[in-house]
DNA sequence: GAATCTATTTTGAGTAGTCAAAATAAATCC
DNA sequence: GGATTTATTTTGACTACTCAAAATAGATTC
């Protein structure tokens, strides 16, 4: 069995990989996981003895077909639990992140597929994070941004990828959560933000970082 | 926080002791846990420095009050998560002990109250095991078995103390679930068995160690 | 009151993971 | 091309377990 270490490594891995093709860098995969450079160094060393990476030296890492098939399954435990936290058990979606990043390991395949099973086999979690397939099939698809996408143009709100507990609550308190519809009223890059019209509140203005991690479709 | 490893002591002590106030022995905690001897002292030991246990050399183990907190809260944890596995998810009551083994250490207190709620504040789990309260007051009622209880009276079956997998399938086969009303037909010692007729169903033997497990109330 | 048996403790060594700090390689600057 | 900056790797040390095997303390037997 992979411990809980191996898992968050290889989990990260695919999370800062877009997907788990690329490389990703020592440095980047160190801060991701709050260690130093030197341990990710040691333990991704490790992670190639056993067949869960590809490390090339002073380049970077690429999880393996295995490491893979792994760092999905650990994904999915990841959003399956924090779909049923917040859909089941009514929890705050700002929270929900930390008590997952824990039950991801203690959660067994059998668990798991019967907790699939009670949600409906959702496809996203509740903030719009596609839930890998029992496969390990990955909604991959590329959506815009309130920082990228058409002006004056009604859109439906996809996914919130800035996943601090911070962001989740000012999102939510201002009803920008996935499927509300909204549009951008104004985009002014050189003072650096937009004007945000949702379908139902009020309009609020919002810095391009912020709205570089709100992920949006056209609606209708 | 307390390691899962410290957690895991922790509840065998409390297990073992009667409720948390006899000494263990060595010995029989290393069984328990499924460790070496040596490894039980050593652990012991770093557990006494910490506060959690008080440890008498040669002699055995008592948990402290805080050491006794920590254990009930580890309990609680693990019966909750069986009545939530077994009433919700409809896990075999067979299965649900291993799983709750690792959940136990992953649930958050937060979790935990919601859970607790959703499952209407249980006081048994799906064995028949006290639930400890919140603030780790757990009944320690003393019960009789089919091995020692009065002859031809009618019984409401409390718990399963034994909770081997191969025990807990055998006795759901034929109806021995808690609450499930039986008498004992006839009693001999000298087979070393009893003879058992369920209120509904056939009679059926069982010896006098598989009937020592099952803990009994008169009915009615 | 020794000799023996049994449970416990100690010792030495190994695995998994981590950090601090020194060494090294690669990229960038002049 | 040589010096400097930056990222990565290596080294040595530490924590939290764990086991095998030797040492020891008690209890039991003769
Ligand atoms: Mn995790
Ligand atoms: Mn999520
Ligand atoms: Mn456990
Ligand atoms: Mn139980």
């Amino acid at each position: 069995m992979a411990t809980s270490t191996v898992e968050n490594y290889l989990k990260h891995i695919l999370l800062l990989s877009e997907g788990g093709g690329e490389l990703v860098s020592m440095g980047a995969l160190a801060t991701s996981l709050s260690v130093v450079p030197g341990t990710a160094t040691t333990m991704v060393k490790a992670l190639a003895d056993s067949g869960h990476v590809e490390h090339r030296p002073r380049q970077g890492v690429r999880l393996t077909a295995e490491g893979r098939r792994l760092a999905l399954s650990v994904l999915r435990k990841h959003r399956l639990v924090e779909t049923f936290l917040v859909t089941v058990l009514k929890m705050d979606w700002a929270a929900v992140h930390a008590e997952a990043e824990q039950l991801e390991h203690a959660i067994s395949d059998e668990v798991l597929d019967r907790l699939d099973a009670l949600l409906g086999h959702p496809d996203t979690d509740p903030h719009g994070d596609p839930i890998p397939s029992r496969q390990g099939k990955i909604n991959s698809q590329v959506y815009a941004t309130l920082a990228t996408c058409a002006v004056a143009k009604p859109l439906r709100l996809v996914r919130i990828t800035d996943q601090s507990a911070e962001f989740l609550q000012f999102a939510e308190q201002n009803g920008l959560l996935p499927g509300a519809t909204v549009h951008v009223a104004d985009r002014n890059l050189a003072a650096g933000l937009i004007t945000l019209k949702p379908a139902k509140g009020p309009a609020l203005a919002l810095s391009l970082a912020a709205a570089g991690s709100i992920l949006v479709q056209p609606a209708r």
